[in-house]
DNA sequence: GGTAACGTTCGACGGGTGTCAAAGTATTTG
DNA sequence: CAAATACTTTGACACCCGTCGAACGTTACC
């Protein structure tokens, strides 16, 4: 049985809280890897190659999850995180696309 | 003579930096405050009404200027601040926008 | 049941952050 | 020059945050 753990409503998602959450190298990254392909992932296939320890990379899930950036369910004994895709450009339409789209070269376009 | 204060190149702009700068109330209603009408503006008209000292207005200017968010040149004894659009749109195309657009209700269009 | 796998929680540590009061620096004005 | 204006800097305080090691649940597997 997937349980599915507390996560804010649409309706109660700060920006503020979403930045914060953001701000941060790991989450970043986490939240990158995510956004690179759309749908369920393993936590800890997502989380694989970053150098850090198990409790903080936990840690990050949360933080991101509380912030109503990820939903996580737990099957077995592995997590499933997605980004909340829907809510998130619903409230703050082309959030995502400007912080986790690949960063470009700024180089005008050269060919 | 205006003097131009010291600001991060358009080249060394850093997400993570940006979005801590934006993660704080005051930080976020000073930049709202400006991007609702574009332009240069005087820093203590932007923050009439913000119930916080002087210093600390002070430090969130300086917060922002260092994240290169904004621009700040001296003009006599006021300072005038604007928003870096052209810089930030280079390297983080929709950001201002997602993040400083006046946050909409989310009710499906009622009428 | 016992053991291994996966993830979380707890407590602690070091470093960073927002705030203020007080003192300091320019700049304009009398 | 002296006084007032507009910000900034400094130092101090309380608080929050990222990280880790150690201990704790659960779930899967033999």
């Amino acid at each position: 049985m997937p349980r599915q753990l507390p996560q804010p409503s649409r309706d109660s998602l700060d920006l503020i809280t979403i930045l914060a959450a953001l701000a941060d190298p790991v989450r970043l990254t986490l939240m990158r890897a995510m956004y690179a392909r759309p749908g369920a992932h393993d936590c800890a296939v997502v989380a694989d190659g970053i150098e850090v320890g198990a409790p903080t990379i936990s840690h990050h899930y949360r933080v991101l999850r509380e912030a109503g950036l990820t939903s996580t369910t737990v099957e077995g004994r592995r997590r499933v995180v997605t980004i909340r895709h829907e809510d998130l450009e619903a409230r703050f339409p082309g959030l995502l696309a400007a912080v986790l789209a690949p960063e470009l070269d700024d180089q005008p376009a050269r060919a």
